[in-house]
DNA sequence: GTAGGGTTAG
């Protein structure tokens, strides 16, 4: 028997694993709340079960939630318009989509407050098209969409996939209905579309905010950061301090994150005083920032000693220091502090963390172990692994030369190879000196990205290797059929053989050293092998 | 009298 109390049950209704378990516990503790929160034991008002039923949605307090649904019936309550959106809110919120959905569509009327709490719940369970689908249905009715069902519906648009292309659209709805001047609505349109990596159009919306906040600041800076461009995600940082306007810890968690992918050491050890200053070392977003930026710029004894600092541990602040240890190259450890965590401490991994678990057996090569943890995921867990979970197993397959058994893999899983997987293949492939795997690798990839001169090149790589030399030049002649140009922003000199990268003025510092480092990691291999090639692939405009 | 919203982590 589970014990009933209310920080189990808040763990509990995020986790399905656990989830089903809490069905099983006393519900006596929840209706003894409610009578407190009522005052000696009277019964619980209209009120008191629309607040009550309000925080068991943000706390995510599932088994109160479901006695208040019980009490309501019992007491009359099912008809009452605000009871009933509170309703919706809570099942939303719990991750119980299908009962609010269910909720709604029994009521008999709806306000601007139902229809925006089902519409934010798709959004929150990553339901974006039935959250529009449902904008769309409410447009028809004459209840009119407020601030917040925009910014609901917006915010639903962030995280889809390429062909859900909305966000303008909306766009106008916001200005049509004079909501452009809510930097609510304002800061979930930039973040949409600079989840899109239209970053222009986030920028212009940015600049054209005349009274920003910091909610808006700091998703700017979080739409640089994810779109690569750091320094500019740094200048913004600059700039709010200059403005006097105060750091929180979504800035840090943001400028941290710009430090890891720069791997600036210094810089970080800046943010983490400037973390220290504002108290916010407890906050386990920052904290598990500090623990990615250490292990990611090498310094993996002050990523432990961050982690050892935080107080609140949770999955994620593991699965950091997991994939930290991983991407070190100390694997072995990796596992150790796995292994320890799921004996000693009772952690219950999520997919990421099986991630994370996954990449350290990768990096140390352990294929039994791979295999083994891959399928407790199922078994143990009860996850079913998603497609992060079976690129990392296929690329431990196949880096360790298993091309075959990881191709069959591909096969066998419920979705398609993407970009990643297939090229991580391509190059295992290219190592092993498999061509037919190789050509086959190569041509799905230039199917789905013509334009990427790295699988022409790489497969020309594998043929010339094996001294089919016919075939690679074909391959490379296609290249320059489909390549005319230049990818934009960068160019390239020949000096004694050795290609020399530069970048055109508005590539960032950063772009460039990455574009040169990508450049020389392709025609380092080919210059090795056949210098002829050399001249073929000056790709000119 | 009661309910709903924006940016963050592996």
């Amino acid at each position: 028997m589970i014990r009933a109390n209310w920080k189990f049950f808040e763990t509990a209704c995020k986790n399905d694993y656990i989830r089903k378990h809490s069905k099983s516990a006393s519900t006596y503790q929840a209706l003894e709340s409610i009578s407190k929160m009522n005052g000696l034991m009277e019964k619980p008002t209209k009120y008191v079960l629309c607040n009550t039923l309000s925080s068991c949605a943000k706390n995510l307090n599932w088994h109160l939630g479901i006695q208040i649904h019980a009490y309501m019936i019992r007491s009359g309550y099912e008809d009452n318009l605000f009871l009933s959106s509170a309703l919706v809110d809570f099942y939303a919120k719990c991750f119980a989509i299908v009962d609010a959905r269910k909720i709604f569509r029994a009521m008999r009327i709806h306000d601007q407050v139902s229809w925006t709490s089902l519409i934010a719940g798709f959004s929150a369970n990553k339901q974006g098209r039935d959250a529009f689908l449902l904008f769309k249905e409410m447009l028809g009715t004459q209840i009119r969409p407020n601030c917040f069902t925009l910014t609901s519906v917006i915010n639903a648009c962030v995280g889809q996939n390429g062909d859900f292309e909305h966000c303008p659209t909306l766009h106008v709805h916001v200005i049509k209905r004079g909501f452009d001047t809510s930097n609510f609505v304002i800061s979930s349109l930039v973040d949409c579309y600079a989840n899109r990596g239209q970053i222009d159009d986030a920028v212009l919306l940015f600049n054209e905010t005349s009274e920003k906040d910091t909610v808006i600041y700091n998703t700017m800076i979080s739409g640089y950061c994810q779109n690569q461009y750091s320094e500019d995600a740094l200048k913004l940082f600059v700039e709010m301090q200059e403005k006097n306007m105060n750091p929180t810890d979504h800035t840090l968690c943001s400028i941290l994150s710009v430090c890891s992918s720069l791997a600036v050491l210094l810089e970080g050890k800046q943010v983490h005083s400037l973390v220290i200053k504002m108290g916010s070392e407890r906050n386990v977003f920052v904290a598990s920032a500090l623990i990615d930026m250490y292990s990611k710029s090498g310094d993996i004894d002050e990523a432990l000693c961050v982690l050892d600092q935080t107080s609140k541990k949770n999955t994620v602040l593991w699965t950091s220091m997991i994939m930290g240890y991983a991407q070190c190259g100390r694997g072995l450890e990796a596992l150790e502090l796995f292994d320890y965590l799921l004996t000693e401490q009772e952690l219950i991994p999520d997919r990421v963390c099986f991630t994370a678990v996954l990449t350290a057996c990768n990096h140390a090569g352990f294929i039994d172990k791979g295999e083994e943890y891959f399928n407790q995921m199922r078994t143990n867990y009860g996850l079913s692994p998603d497609i992060d979970q079976y690129a990392c197993l296929i690329d431990l397959y196949a880096r360790n030369g298993n091309l075959r058994k990881a191709r069959d893999l591909m096969e066998e899983m419920p979705y398609d190879p993407n970009c990643i997987i297939w090229s991580s293949f391509l190059s295992a492939c290219n190592i092993y000196g498999d061509v037919e795997l190789g050509r086959e690798a190569a041509n799905q990839l230039i199917k789905m990205e013509p334009c990427n001169a790295a699988s022409y090149l790489t497969l020309a790589h594998i043929y010339t290797r094996k001294g089919l030399w016919n075939e690679a030049s074909e391959v490379r002649s296609l290249m320059q059929q489909r390549i005319k140009r230049k990818p934009a922003g960068w160019s390239w000199i020949e000096v004694d053989k050795q290609f020399h990268v530069f970048a055109v003025d508005d590539v960032t510092h950063q772009q460039s050293n990455e574009i040169s480092a990508e450049l020389e990691k392709i025609y380092f291999g080919i210059l090795e092998v056949s210098p002829h090639v050399v001249e073929d692939i000056n790709i000119e405009a």
